[in-house]
DNA sequence: TTGAAAGCGGTACCAG
DNA sequence: CTGGTACCGCTTTCAA
């Protein structure tokens, strides 16, 4: 019945000492054998007990049901071999890797970066590692889908700069259980959003405590998401005050540099006396080129941004921001997964209340006379 | 002769057909299943051939052994289910997983971000992926260890800010080959780095060639392999011009923020008239504290650092930079890495050489009379 | 040119 | 409480 070339585990278990015992002959081949990946072949030989009673003792489950002295033995050897579990094999016979991917549009972004923090604090905790992935704009869903179909994650964290459609289309490739991250898509799945809205709002709100009245709102792709989120919490603002709503007054560009800049003449035309803009980059953009026009900083224009980061202090003039909990946001998502992996309900939507103000030298309160604009 | 349960490949075949043409049934369930992960063997089944003559076809290695009417055949039932090839399973047989980590200290750094870019972009190119890792001061090798140890990557590219000791450690625990980013260790395998002395002669070149005399020096950590290179082009730089080494202008700190400002201070009592930092951020710390303190900037104060990234252009004023080849250095790594892992030769040690000088706004001839210090 | 079968290193079910 | 064994999905000899 044993089939021709097939060794039996006990002839293997043989085997196996012997080649365990030749090593035992010096030290040296000992510790070079600990460099080496043990299997649990070798640490069951050793152990003289089988492999499934290994894995068993190795799991930690069902403890219980194992012999003290059997599992102290081989604990000893496994530690002896310092044996790892290979990540491959497992993955293969569970169909699960344990690993979440992260897809990001860049690294070198305070929120991402801050969020990816976040999420591999919590798949860390979870037993989960994280795959960082950063999706170039050109590579259309390619990431996405490699990472899902390759089957190298079980889940992913999506944040995409993309246009719905074709963050739709490219979820739609992914096989995987997926949550959106910093942002929603109408008719999908779990995301895990900021309150953009509120933060607008918020950070509108103290340029007008400070008496500004005509404000300026220097704002992300109009088609976006969060773009939309940060001029209704502006809007919400300046009503609350009892403001007209200006529509010359709002600028909507992308979240760069140059984008800010541009976008800021437009602003420097009207009678603003102050500036909310939607990220720390954006407001930087806008405060270069204002100086570059002459003017004062912060006493010819404050400038407000939402987000917070290191970077922020580093601007001249120190850059007053509304914090953002972007490493939150990661763990928030990364959470949320998991227990989706696990089986669980989808939760609802969420979005994260913005921090606290953070006050620098960048918003005085507006001069009595306007400036003419130049 | 075969075992029991077990099922001969052409009794899998006929059950595997059976479940093929039943789901071919309804077109809902092709697409059904198109979406879900095919496998080899569905795919040998519905092509009507063994597995292996799939393998074969699908690797497209030794094309010619092979009835172009049988590969068209399955090239074709393979598009149809929309396989992929099971990344985990080839993983475990070929024991490899085509993947590369780099392990890097900071996320949100330009520096490590560019080299991340350039070294996916060369793994990419060859078939790799890459696993991006980054590691907390805190726990110490354990991410290094990790990823070999469970045999996650085929090889590590590793950036470390750790003291000798440490990394050398650490990477004494990784079982795979390895290169180190940015960074040398002395008696240590390949090592790809930044030419940051020259960079240092070059900055402070310039300087000279403002004519300025009394320059000073913003260090980083003074035992750092790149500290060191550093400090060595300032001096060569100086040496040239036949100008005097003076100690008491060199401040060595680490590369924040804070530890520009505090080290600033101290040169803010010397008769320094411009300043050759180490990095962006450290030469950002050193402007705000400088501007804090009522210097002109840059009248009363020149300053340069090492590296380019877009926040050189978005600080106040606009910064003076030599650039680094950044992303060039991941993709070298990357390729030493490969290489080594194809069985080719150590290659000796590089050093890339800086890029251009870029001229914004923080560096001006100095006053024919310098400034009191305050 | 194609098929059969032996694993890669684990896990988990089923016996005993 | 422990052993035996059938896979997970793929690659790679070895035969036919």
């Amino acid at each position: 019945m044993v089939p021709r070339n097939r060794v039996t585990s006990v002839q293997f278990r043989q085997l196996a000492l012997i080649r365990v015992v030749n090593c035992e002959a010096g030290e040296i081949l000992v510790a070079k054998k600990q460099r080496q990946k043990a299997t649990l072949a070798e640490v069951a030989a050793m152990a003289e007990v089988d492999v499934s009673t290994v894995s068993r003792v190795l799991r930690g489950q069902s403890e219980q049901r194992i012999r003290a002295e059997t599992r102290d033995r081989i604990l000893e050897v496994a530690n002896k071999l310092n044996y790892r579990a290979n990540y491959t094999a497992r993955a293969l016979r569970m169909s699960r890797t344990f690993t979440l991917g992260i897809v990001v549009p860049q690294l070198d972004n305070p929120v991402f970066s801050a969020a990816i923090r976040g999420a591999e604090n919590v798949a860390a905790q979870n037993g989960y590692s994280l795959l960082i992935s950063h999706r170039d704009p050109g590579d259309a869903g390619t990431t996405i889908a490699k990472l899902s179909q390759m089957n190298r994650v079980d889940g992913l964290l999506v944040a995409s700069l993309d246009a719905d459609e074709v963050l739709r289309s490219d979820l739609a490739e992914a096989n995987v259980p997926y949550v959106l991250l910093n942002r929603q898509l109408p008719g999908t799945a779990l995301s895990v959003v900021l309150d953009s809205r509120e933060a607008a709002r918020k950070a509108t709100e103290y340029l007008i405590s400070l008496g500004h009245r005509r404000i300026g709102h220097l704002g992300g792709r109009s088609g976006g998401f969060n773009a939309q989120e940060r001029l209704s919490g502006y809007k919400i603002a300046l009503e609350a005050a009892n403001i007209a709503f200006d529509p010359s007054l709002v600028t909507m560009g992308d979240y760069t540099f140059s984008a800010g800049r541009e976008s800021v003449r437009k602003l420097a035309k009207t009678d603003a006396t102050a500036i909310m803009a939607a990220t720390l980059v954006s407001a930087a953009g806008a405060m270069a080129e204002l100086r570059l026009g002459g003017w004062q900083l912060p006493g010819e224009m404050s400038v407000i941004a939402l987000h917070d980061a290191p970077f922020a202090e580093m601007l001249f003039p120190a850059l007053s921001t509304v914090m953002m909990p972007t490493e939150e946001m990661g763990r928030v998502a990364a959470d949320l997964l998991i227990k989706k992996l696990s089986g669980a309900e989808p939760e609802p939507v969420l979005a994260l209340p913005p921090g606290r103000l953070i006050v620098r030298d960048s918003t005085v309160a507006p001069r009595s006379h306007a400036r003419i604009s130049k």
